[in-house]
DNA sequence: TATTACATGTTATAATATAACATATCATAA
DNA sequence: TTATGATATGTTATATTATAACATGTAATA
């Protein structure tokens, strides 16, 4: 498998750029039509593109949103697993790296017999700033 | 709001059997291939009588997978927050019923100076039966 | 330099979901 | 009882999200 530190292609980094300035989290066809002007015309290179920046770690897909997002950490190894805070009134989205959450949600499977092996969190509520404004 | 004990249509109804004689969860088309011979004809039907059905919380979407199961426990609440256990070799889902899941949610959520008000949990791994097979 | 493994470009199409609008049903308040 | 309002239905069309298939390009390396 590819490692986070390997050089990206053209279109790779294109794609990674515009998520890493993004304030929310991004939809394939938005990212297209943002970076048609630098040579990608087809949902296709997006997809493909995003595939292999979800597989290095280095943008991860909300499911509940059909979106995506670069991901903040350094070496990330959530290539799997991920967990989020989702703001519902700004769109703003946080993710939670931490190992407790697995564990927890290990020891919650195992009391179901059920061998964990990685999930999906997406907690939506409101952001230290749009709580304040309520 | 709707209350989950109020009568069902015949579109409501129809696709709610169908999930709860389902073993594993639908996608929307899945349904309709599976009900058109009662006379449902249009996507259309499919997803609005699914709508409301989560409204009432007699059925949760699982969000991942695009698809929809229906709900074991009686008079459910979680028309908002939902938790399952995914089985990724033979698509059996568990739903996860537990307010300590809502209640570590929440305690997770103030240390990031987040509100949570609900949630998506998707755990995949290996089922009992499937986790012994190996 | 031949081979291998990926990545690309392109066209077409599949799969998932909603818009818009006319009509029907049904409880209930005037 | 009838009018009203709320909700559900049926239908056609279309939007949104994602992949199949295939020919070509590129770059590392055996």
């Amino acid at each position: 498998m590819a490692l986070a530190t390997e050089k990206l292609t053209n279109n790779q980094q294109t794609i990674l750029d515009l998520l890493e300035h993004s304030k929310e989290p991004l939809k394939a066809y938005a990212i297209l039509f943002n970076i048609q002007k630098k040579g990608i015309k087809s949902p296709l290179q997006v997809y493909r593109a995003l595939d292999k920046l979800i597989e290095i770690g280095k943008v991860h897909k909300i499911e509940s949103k059909n979106s995506f997002i670069a991901c903040k950490h350094k070496n990330c190894d959530s290539t799997t697993s991920t967990s989020f805070l989702i703001c519902e009134t700004c769109d703003q989205v946080t993710e939670l790296k931490k190992k407790n959450l697995s564990l927890y949600f290990t020891k919650q499977s195992d009391q179901a017999d059920f061998k964990y092996t990685k999930h999906n969190l997406e907690i939506y509520g409101a952001c230290k700033d749009c709580k304040i404004k309520h």
